[in-house]
Formats: structure tokens, sequence, C-alpha cells
DNA sequence: CCGGTGCATGTTCAG
DNA sequence: TGAACATGCACCGGT
């Protein structure tokens, strides 16, 4: 049940050197795959891989919690210093069973590993048993009133530890709750699964960052670990602060080790940024490269193994456990966090991402963020988004090799750096975004690109080799990523010095330009319910999302440098603007694009849409629209979306942005006039089918008078009218849309205010000329 | 018939 | 060589 090992291995520190002799256990109730050992001379902390085989606690289990940590904050050690963990959903601990406290709190309150000694020594076993924290206290399954803890302290050779002045809990609790800490001092704690020793891994960064000699150790992680100056150097100030470092495990290279490409990059701004959105003191985790599959329908994300098994809950079902993960803007996803037998192995998933994965607009080639915040131990996730290939290839540094960085999470995001690097031709100001360890001239690093992070490109790049380049092309979701060219038109705007020539054709006015048109950057209109437009346009270095005044035109390569309108968000880091407003831009833009993609395929192929399609269209889309808080369905049926057609969807709107029946609107007047057509039409259709069936009873009366006509027992005079009524209809109708007649039915002024997206208000126009009857 | 689910299999890479 | 992972595919249930 529970096994003590003895081994031998080198030290991590830098510091000590020595080849300890080093204690561990196996069979941790905590996570598998990471388990601390401490170095006998120094107290350094390591690493190491066993695999958690003895026993596997299911989630009913006792244990602390396995996100922040934390237990025994209500100070009752007569609950064996165990809480029960009931929230898996990244929430943290619950309560302490035996005093019911809640167990959140900072980590300064937080009795860490060795911070515990005063209660600890009431653990003591015998001169050398030494309670070191997790390893003694939850080295097994325990109940409550469970004694049997004292029988499973068999550390020898501990005592040197209590000792040592590193080991000292108040210093402990000092270094790893200082409010200032910066971000990027956490990162290495990340890599320690449950930040098992905040204070020795803290002081090993320092250590290592501070001899010359343990930064030259290729074989050591802490090569990778950002230098002591860059950690107090406040963000943004720092050249280091957009070098996209991997952040690796602790040490070594076992079993259950992260391989480097899971390694969180985090530039420090980034980092400094996701916090700053969410309050919060981030800890990165691990990040992955979606491959096809994961960014695919299935809506099933594979994660790495060694990340789940050392990030994620334990789960001993298959089925797994419903996980909450928040992403970096603050909104909360579950998904399903399960694994599947696999050679005699698991495979983890995350399952139901797609709503996320597609909220986030991302690919295979982007990446996916893990982070952890702690306090509390939520789990945020965040995503890079990968640059264009054209961007990285032929470029200097990156030796042609396809490079997933990057342009960063969500709202953070930070493609510079790396789209810099990757060109030869810089400036020394570009340069500046270069990371250290790429950048020769800084910092002193003489490491080739190919050892970056210590792995080469290849490694690094491998989820996204050949094969799954060429499924990231012809995937499905990347097909958007080619322009059509009707939206291609919607981005080309005259030359700005160019002034058209009007020319009437069959009493149609076009406008002739000589100067050859110029790209401009996408951008999107919303309205706000008093009727007011604004235009929103995306940072192409930030990808912030700026608010500009509505006769804005933006150049095709816009950044927030350009923004001459707002001189408080002139800059990239510049917050954005509120989340609800950004939220409702993102919704937009996404169904701007779903509904771009409907459009080319529907509309285009055959004129499906029927006058009330587009009535519905219109009056769903300025429905919602013109809520600025309105989520993405439409408020009369949550299930129904921008666009439905269905009875419930295009019910007036009542309230709010209702027009006035006098309203003169574009939309209101098509309404009018679909109404009034609609009418005409109701009543031909009538006088043609009183006709009809006069003329069926005539007919049938004088054939009855003369008894010498056959009658035909299939016909319906009715139907027959109907027939007839409608091909008269359809003939009408293709004459009547192609003079771009809108018919429909809708009582006029009920629509509500339209917000159009840039080019929406021809779009709704075209679909209404291309429309059916009804 | 279609989409979801669970597992199997092929490929890649680290040890 | 075996573990990890990407993805294929059979099965099953819902429509």
């Amino acid at each position: 049940m529970f096994q003590v090992k003895t081994g031998s291995k080198m030290c991590m520190n830098a510091s000590c050197g020595s080849t300890s002799t080093v204690e561990w256990k196996k069979g941790w109730p905590l996570r598998s795959g990471a388990l601390a050992d401490l170095c006998f001379r120094c107290g350094s902390a390591y690493e190491t891989s066993l695999f958690c085989e003895t026993f596997h606690l299911d989630q009913s289990g006792w244990r602390e919690c396995y996100l922040c940590n934390k237990r025994l904050h209500c100070g009752c050690i007569a609950s064996k210093l165990v809480v029960e963990f009931m929230d898996y959903g990244g929430v943290g601990c619950s309560t302490c069973t035996n005093c019911h406290q809640p167990n959140l709190g900072k980590i300064g309150e937080n009795p860490g590993l060795f911070s515990r000694l005063p209660m600890n020594r009431q653990h003591t076993n015998g001169e050398n048993g030494m309670n070191v924290g997790k390893a003694d206290l939850f080295s097994q399954p325990l109940v409550q009133g469970d004694d049997k803890r004292e029988e499973f302290m068999p550390h020898r050779g501990f005592s040197n530890l209590i000792k040592t002045d590193r080991l000292d809990g108040g210093e402990i609790l000092e270094s790893s709750s200082t409010p200032s800490q910066p971000p990027s001092l956490n990162m290495p704690l990340a890599a320690l699964p449950y930040s098992l020793n905040f204070a020795t891994a803290t002081k090993k960064l320092m250590d290592a960052a501070s001899q010359p000699h343990a930064v030259q150790s290729s074989s050591s992680s802490i090569l990778q670990t950002p230098s002591k100056s860059v950690l107090g150097t406040p963000p943004g100030t720092s050249k280091s602060a957009q070098a996209r470092i991997g952040r690796p495990p602790n040490e070594g290279r076992g079993r259950s080790h992260l391989l480097p490409r899971y390694w969180p990059k985090y530039t420090d701004k980034e980092l400094q940024q996701i916090s700053g959105n969410l309050n919060l003191n981030i800890v990165p985790l691990f990040e992955k490269t979606l491959s096809a599959s994961d960014a695919g329908r299935i809506g099933r994300l594979v994660l790495p193994k060694a990340c789940a098994e050392a990030y994620f809950p334990p789960i001993s079902q298959s089925e797994g456990i419903p996980l909450k993960i928040q992403d970096v803007r603050g909104k909360e996803w579950i998904f399903q966090f399960r694994f599947w037998p696999n050679n005699n192995s698991r495979m983890y998933v995350l399952e139901g991402v797609t709503p996320c994965i597609q909220s986030m607009m991302l690919q295979a080639g982007d990446t996916v963020t893990f982070s952890r915040v702690d306090p509390g131990g939520k789990l945020i996730m965040g995503f890079r988004k990968a640059t264009h290939t054209k961007d990285i290839q032929g470029c200097g540094l990156t030796n042609g090799t396809l490079n997933e960085d990057t342009s960063s999470s969500g709202v953070t995001e930070t493609p510079t750096s790396i789209n810099a690097s990757s060109c030869p031709s810089q400036n020394p100001e570009e340069l500046k975004g270069l990371p250290e360890h790429l950048n020769s001239n800084h910092g002193g690093s003489s490491l080739k690109k190919s050892e970056v992070n210590g792995v080469k490109d290849k490694k690094r790049t491998r989820t996204v080799g050949a094969k799954s380049r060429r499924l990231l092309l012809h995937s499905e979701e990347s097909m958007e990523v080619r322009i059509t060219w009707e939206e291609t038109q919607e981005l080309i705007r005259p030359s700005p010095s160019e002034k058209p020539t009007v020319v009437v054709i069959e009493e149609h006015e076009f406008e002739e330009f000589y100067e050859p048109p110029v790209f401009g950057k996408r951008t999107i209109i919303t309205s706000k319910p008093s009727g007011e437009q604004e235009r929103w346009a995306s940072c192409d270095d930030c990808s912030k999302w700026r608010k500009l005044p509505v006769e804005a035109l933006l150049p095709a390569k816009w950044t927030c440098s350009d923004n001459v309108w707002d001189e408080s968000r002139c800059s990239c880091s510049a917050p954005e603007e509120s989340l609800k407003e950004l939220e409702n831009v993102l919704r937009m833009s996404k169904e701007y694009k779903k509904r771009r993609t409907g459009v080319s395929q529907t509309v285009r192929t055959e004129e499906e849409l029927t006058g009330l399609d587009a009535l519905a269209s219109a009056a769903a889309l300025g429905d919602t629209l013109g809520e600025e808080e309105e989520p993405a369905t439409t408020t009369r049926h949550p299930r129904h979306r921008v666009g439905c057609s269905c009875i419930v969807c295009i019910q007036p709107p009542s309230g709010k942005g209702r027009h006035n029946s006098s309203c003169l609107c574009t939309v209101c007047s098509t309404v009018k006039r679909r109404f009034k057509t609609l009418m005409m039409r109701r009543k031909k259709k009538q006088l043609e089918r009183e006709e009809i069936e006069a003329a069926a009873a005539a007919d049938q009366e004088n054939k009855e008078d003369g008894k010498t006509g056959r009658i035909d027992l299939n016909s319906d005079p009715c139907n027959r009218g109907e027939v007839e009524a409608v091909g008269v209809e359809e003939k009408e109708e293709s004459g009547k849309g192609e003079a771009g007649e809108c018919l429909g039915v809708a009582q006029a002024g009920d629509v509500v205010g339209v917000t159009e997206l840039e080019g929406e208000g021809e779009k709704i126009g075209e679909e209404s000329k291309g429309s059916k009857l009804i």
C-alpha cells in the first residue's frame, strides 16, 4: 500500500551539486506523476516521476486541494489536516470536514509544506521521523478520525531539514505570498504540481539565477527560467517581457515529466496582461498546440497525459468528471475531463470544448494554454493564435520551419515578438521583442536558435508536421480562411485620393475609379440602443478590439498606435473596452462570419431565403444587435439564433428598440412594401381562385348538361386552381425578385432598430432581392 | 441517416 | 522499444 524507495540523484540546486541520497514515497494520494524529493544536503525539492500505482483515489477520497494545496485553513488540528475535496470545478478546497470552516484563504495563511513545522512536530515520529508535508500527511486516504496517519511517517534522515534555515516556515510564507510578486516568479512554481514547495523552488531559482554556472548547465531546466533581473522588473519595461520562454518542469526526464512542447510559453507581458484582465495571479501550467482533431467538430481536446495527471484532478473512472475552466475573458466553461484506456495506459481528453474553441476562433495549429489562479486554484484557459506560415517561412531565424507562435491569448494577443524575430531585417527596436534566448545580442546567450528551450525546432513543431499541416489547410474549419471574392469586395476601398466618376447605365448610377482599389481592414459596426453606431476594429499587433467612430476607414494594417480617435487607447498596453461590449463585438464578428459563410453557401446557389426569412434576419439581427447585453441567441427563443425564421423568432419585438409606425428607415420601408405587395398578391390570388372555381363549376355544369364529355375523376378543381395559382405566383415572383422587389409578411412598424455589420445593409438587400415570395 | 461515443490503430518520438 | 498521441472507425442511439 505504502512504499518508500530510496535512490540517488544529482541535486538540482546548483549551489549544492551533491549526489544526494533522496527518499521518495510512492503512492501519494495527490497526483500521479509528481512527487517531491528533498536533497539531504540543501533541502531543494526534486520532482520525480513516479506514477501513483500503489493506490488511486477516486474523487470521493480525502485529500488536499489539488489546485491550491490549501488545507487546514481553519487551523483545526483535530481534523487531521485533511479537508474534503468536494468541488472539482476548479474552485479549490471546500470546508474542513471537522470544523466546517471554509478552506479558502490566501497563500500566506496557508500552512505550506514547511511552514507547518510547529504543527508537524506534533507528528514527528522519533528522532529522524519528520513530517515533510504532503508526503506524510496525505500519503493515505484517510477518513475523518483516522489516526493511522502516524503509522505512515517512516521518513528517516530529515532531521537536518528542520534545522535548516532555508526551510524556515516564516521565510517561506513571506516569499510565497508576497503580493508584489511578479507573475513570472510563479512560472517555475507551476512546474511543480501543486506548487509543491514554494520556498525551495523559489530559492532554487534565485540561487540558480545568481550563479552563472547554473545557467550554463544545459541539462538544467533552470536554463529557461527567467533571470533574476526579469523577475524584479516591472512587466513591460524589460525586453524580457516580450520573451516567450518555455517554463519547464523543475527537473529531469522522468516518465511523466512534461515534454518541452507543453511548457507554458507565456511572455511576461502576456502573463501580465492576463493577470491584469482577470485581476488575478496567474500560474502557467502547460499549453498544447491544437491538432486537427482537437480543433475539429468532435469537440475533444486530447490532453498530454503528463499534464492531465499533473495539473488536473485525478480520475479513476473513465467517465471522468466535469471540470470548470475559465477563459481569459472570464467566461466559465465546463468540460468533461475524462480518459480512455489506451494500450494499458490512458488517454486524457477534455470533451465539449467545441464552443470554447469556436469562441476563441481557434484552429488547428493554434495553441491553448492552461493556467491556474493563485490563490483559489481556478483553472484558466487561454490561447495563442498561430501566425501565418508565410510570415515565418523564409525568415532567417526560424529557418523556414513552421513556428506555432503566435499572437496570443484572447484579449491579450501579442504577435509581434515572434513575428518580428522571424525576420532578419530587424532594427534594434524590433529586436527588443525577441525572446532573450533567441537574441544573441542580448543577455549573452549563445544558444543556437534550434536549441531554443533546450529542444529542437522540429520537436516543438512536431504536432503541426507535414500531415497536420495538410489537414490544417484542408480542414473544414480552415476553409473559412479562404476569403471569397464576395468578401473581398467588402475590403476593397477606393484609393483615398481618388474621386469617382459617376456613370449612369440603364438608370443605375455607377462609380468609376481610375486608381486601383486599396484593401481596408475589416471592421465591425455595432449600434447602441440609442441608435448610435460604433465601429470596432482589432489591433493587428495586440488584437485588442478598439472602439472607433463609425466613419473611420482603416488601412489594411492597423494597430492601436493608429487610433487617433481615442487617446486613452492608442497603445497596445491600454486595456480593452468593457467585457460586455467586447463580447457583443466578438459575437457579432462570429455571427457575421457565420452569416457570410451561410449566405455564400445558400443564397448563392439558390435563392432559398424567402422574404420572410430575410425579414426575420433583419428583425432578429436588429433585435439582437440593438440590445447590447443580449446573448448570441435571440431573446425570443434560446435555441434560435440570428437569422432564424421560425414563427417564434419573427414575432414582432416588444419594448425597447421598437420602431415607430411612421418610421421610414430602410427596414421599415421594406417591411411596409412587402406587406403592401403581399396584400395585393393575396387579393389577386383570391380573385384568380374565384375565377377558376367559377370556370370549373361552369365547365362541369356544361358537361353534366351535355352528358357527352368525360369527367376526369382525378381532377380537383380547387387543387388545380391552387397549382395554377402557385405557378403564376412563382412566375411573378421571379420577375419581381429580379426587379428587386421585396415582399414578405410582417406588420409594418414591427421592426426593431437594425444594426448593420459592415456591408450587411447591402447584404440584406441582396437577400431580399433574390428572395422568393411567400 | 447522422452524429456522438468509445475504442483501436498507426505514427512519432523519447528514453 | 514502448509510451504518447492523432485520428480512424465501428457501434449505437436519436431523429
